[in-house]
This record gives structure tokens, C-alpha cells and sequence, in this order.
RNA sequence: GGGGAGGUACCCGAGUGGCCAAAGGGGACAGACUGUAAAUCUGUUGGCGUAGCCUUCGGAGGUUCGAAUCCUCCUCUCCCCA
């Protein structure tokens, strides 16, 4: 039924940055096949964001090892941490969410989560199950197995402190909300991004204080976003979404620094080390097409990733137009055409959001519409069919006159 | 509870009566160069059909010809003492 100890080590060794500890994951393997009993591997994720990314995507895809070589994926979504908001990484208090917006994000999530995971075979739980039944007398029960002295020792705590930033109370009681989690499902592993390293700890502490065997806290390393420097994040606007289009996820991929192009082969792939190697040895043009195409498979499939990969030739290397962009409909005057103030145009399809950004692209030159520039922010254009709009390098609109107005 | 320091644009941060739509940096956007690389360089970055006008400096009032700047109250944060 399981693979071997050592298949099974490399696997869950990939792209893993730390394993505390190594000899008690050895432990439990050889328990778990002695006695056919397959491992409870935990993830939490906290619906804080409507989306996945490539980046928080690393830890679900080490779940899906796991899942892969026969063991319990055990996700926990988490309704309830959701609403403290984890301070891990972080250099000010997250806002709190909504319930309402808790819900959509868990329903986005598990769709996405579902490109992933088998869902079927998963375990999916919301921590408000037990937290919610939860009296105040159990919360001091809880807080009082964390002293401050502890909590200080965290950089992201200590920082803040130092810096005079502020804390708020209920922050700290996050990693004792995720360790608990840890105890009521009864975890043999967690998997986290390093940031969470703290937490993973305390559900080990949490956990022996109850009597059980301390789970294993297994870490996955972050990936930089696009921009090279900071943490791939939703907020930042640096990520690659896995539920974005391929051309988008191509597109944005290409975008990277080479020298990022490593992390996000071994994290974001699932290529082979050895193949990957011999891969970065080209061309770091055509690597960074082989990786675009690799993390495009990934979510879909290899027709998508070749499609994307044309089509983002034909746009950047031919500068031809990309043969599926979204269009403009507009009425026609008397003579087929439609007369438009340029600045109108740009603003009333989203292409700026006030007339002075539409003015500033424009005198910039990024405003271009059938090759030709438009530099004038008075101009008046007359718009004909088929006619195509480009702003800055890569956003196009076909224009389409209807003949009923 | 007492004392002190603060809240400035997307973020950080300068500005202590007019020269302030507000320095500088970051980010973002556009252009040049490229491999749509990265790095670099240049420009822009409150709104308005824009040589002008309108609305901004935690909130509400007030002083003044004139307020981000002075006064009052409110609110939030940090530090020290208790």
C-alpha cells in the first residue's frame, strides 16, 4: 500500500526548507506502514484573500504529496483564524474580515484548492467547528499556555515592538488558535510556509501538554513575487494566480528575473531536478519559456501552456496583436464611424480611471491605436470598425462599431 | 490615573502662518534600451475637456486678509511613570 520509507522521504523532502524533526517523520512513516495506517498531514489555510497564488500554492502542493503517497490530507480552512489575522510576516495588524467575506473566500478557495488536491479524498474542516463552541473560561485556558516572553521572541513581534508599531492583544493568540487546531484534528504533520515555523511549534507544544504525540512541522520555502524582492502576495500585486488565464500566467512568468528562475522551477514545477538543471543551462530566454510552460500545465493542461507560449511570441517577438482580446462596442454616426475625445475613450473602457491618467498615458506616448501614436490628450479620433487600441505595451482592445446606432 | 511625542498623498517621510497640490525615497505607470527579461536611464504620479479652477495634511469647530502649520474639543497610536 505505501511506498518504500526513502521513496517516500524524497518526495516529501522536495522543496522543503526545514523538518522538525527529521528522525520523528522517519518514526511515523515506518508506524504508519507497519500498521497500514495512512499519516494525518494538516495544512491551514485562512480565507484572507479571494485567491491562490503559485507562492501559497507551494505548501498545498507538498498536501498533495502526501495525498499522493496515500496519506490523509487534513485541510483546515480557517473561518475563525481568518478573523484574527495571522501576524506572522507582517509589520502591522491585518484588518479583520467580515464573516461575509470569510464565506465568499473559503467558496473561491475550494474551487481553486480542487486544481490542486483531490478534493474528494481530502478532509476539509473550518476551524469555527470548534472554536465557536468555545466558553471564555477555555480561551484562558488556552492563553495561558503562552507566556509574552515567548511571543516577544518572534522578529515580526519584536520589530513591531521596537519600531513602535502597534500590537494588538488578539494577534497573539493566533498560534494558540493554529496549534488547537493541531490537537482537535489530531495532526501527525503540519505543513506551512516558513513564516509559519512559530505557529507549527506551538501545535507541537499544544499538543504534548494534551497528551498526544507532537505533530512533525514540516516548512516550505516562500517565493518572491514577480518583482524579485518581496514575498509573492496578494496585496502586493506580485503574484501569479493559479486560477488566472494562461496567457496571464505565461505572460507574468516571463516577466521574472532569471535569477529567480530556480526557486520557481524547483517550487512552482513539478519537472525534475535533474531536468531543471540541464534546462537552466540554456538559454535563459528559452528556460524561462520552458518554466512559463511548465507552471501553465501545471493548473491546466499542455495544449494551454503551447497556446499560451505562441501566442506570447506572436505579441512580443512579431508584434503582432494577440488573436483573442477583449472588445469595444461602440454606435455608429452617420458615416459609419464614431467620433470620440481620446481621453473619454481610455477612461470609459477601463483603460485609466480619471481623465488625468488618461491625459498622462497619452502624452507619454503609450497610446497608440492602429500602430499610429496619439500623443495629443485633446485630440478628437474617429473611430472605424475592427480598428485596434493599444495602451502601454501589452493592453489591446479591438474597436467594433455596431451599425444599429 | 499622571507626563511626553505623534496621526501628512498608495506606503515611508520632510514641512511649524503666505514662496504648499505639499521636499525626498519606495512603489506604480509610461518611454528608451532589451529577451515584454532583470538592471539602468528619462518622465509622470489629487480631481477637472487642464496656461485656469476645485477639493486635500486624523475628525469637528475657531483665530486670521490667509491654516498642514496657531487655539479648543473629540478620536486613534507610541513612549515614560503608576
Amino acid at each position: 500500500m505505501f511506498k518504500s520509507i526513502e521513496e517516500q522521504l524524497k518526495i516529501i523532502k522536495r522543496g522543503v526548507l526545514e523538518i522538525v524533526r527529521e528522525e520523528e517523520l522517519v518514526e511515523k512513516l515506518k508506524k504508519s506502514t507497519n500498521t497500514q495506517t495512512p499519516l494525518r498531514v494538516k495544512l491551514g489555510l485562512d480565507p484572507t484573500a479571494p485567491d491562490i497564488h503559485i507562492g501559497n500554492a507551494i505548501p498545498i502542493h507538498k498536501l498533495r504529496n502526501f495525498q499522493e503517497l496515500g496519506h490523509t490530507a487534513v485541510l483546515i480552512i480557517g473561518d475563525y483564524t481568518a478573523m484574527v489575522g495571522d501576524p506572522s510576516g507582517v509589520n502591522k495588524t491585518r484588518p479583520q474580515l467580515t464573516q461575509e467575506d470569510i464565506d465568499n473566500n473559503a467558496k473561491t478557495y475550494l474551487d481553486q484548492i480542487g486544481k490542486i488536491l483531490d478534493i474528494e479524498k481530502t478532509e476539509i474542516r473550518y476551524n469555527s467547528e470548534w472554536f465557536k463552541e468555545m466558553k471564555f473560561t477555555d480561551v484562558i485556558t488556552l492563553t495561558s499556555k503562552m507566556t509574552v516572553a515567548r511571543m516577544m521572541e518572534r522578529d515580526d513581534f519584536s520589530k513591531r515592538y521596537s519600531s513602535g508599531v502597534p500590537i494588538s492583544l488578539h494577534e497573539f493568540i493566533y498560534p494558540l488558535m493554529q496549534g488547537y487546531d493541531s490537537i482537535m484534528v489530531k495532526s501527525d504533520i503540519e505543513i506551512g510556509g516558513t513564516d509559519q515555523i512559530f505557529s507549527l511549534l506551538v501545535g507541537r507544544d499544544l499538543q504534548r501538554d494534551a497528551k498526544m504525540e507532537p505533530q512533525t512541522a514540516l516548512t516550505t520555502p516562500l517565493l518572491e513575487g514577480i518583482d524579485g524582492n518581496k514575498k509573492m502576495s496578494k496585496s502586493l500585486g506580485n503574484y501569479i494566480g493559479i486560477y488566472e488565464e494562461p496567457k496571464e500566467v505565461f505572460g507574468k512568468t516571463m516577466r521574472i528575473s532569471d535569477d529567480l528562475m530556480r526557486k520557481y522551477f524547483e517550487l512552482a514545477t513539478d519537472m525534475a531536478m535533474e531536468e531543471i538543471e540541464s534546462t537552466l543551462d540554456g538559454h535563459p530566454r528559452e528556460a524561462k519559456i520552458v518554466l512559463g510552460k511548465a507552471i501553465v500545465s501545471r493548473y491546466y493542461d499542455n495544449e494551454a501552456a503551447g497556446k499560451a507560449a505562441e501566442e506570447f511570441d506572436r505579441i512580443f517577438k512579431e508584434h503582432k496583436i494577440p488573436d483573442d482580446i477583449p472588445q469595444i462596442a461602440l454606435p455608429s454616426n452617420e458615416n459609419g464611424n464614431h467620433e470620440i475625445w481620446i481621453v473619454k475613450l481610455l477612461v470609459d473602457h477601463g483603460f485609466a480611471s480619471t481623465n488625468g491618467e488618461a491625459r498622462r498615458l497619452i502624452t507619454q506616448g503609450g497610446v497608440s491605436i492602429d500602430n499610429k501614436k496619439y500623443t495629443d490628450p485633446a485630440q478628437e479620433i474617429s473611430l472605424q470598425d475592427d480598428m485596434v487600441l493599444k495602451v502601454g505595451k501589452r493592453r489591446f482592445a479591438k474597436i467594433v462599431i455596431s451599425q444599429s446606432g
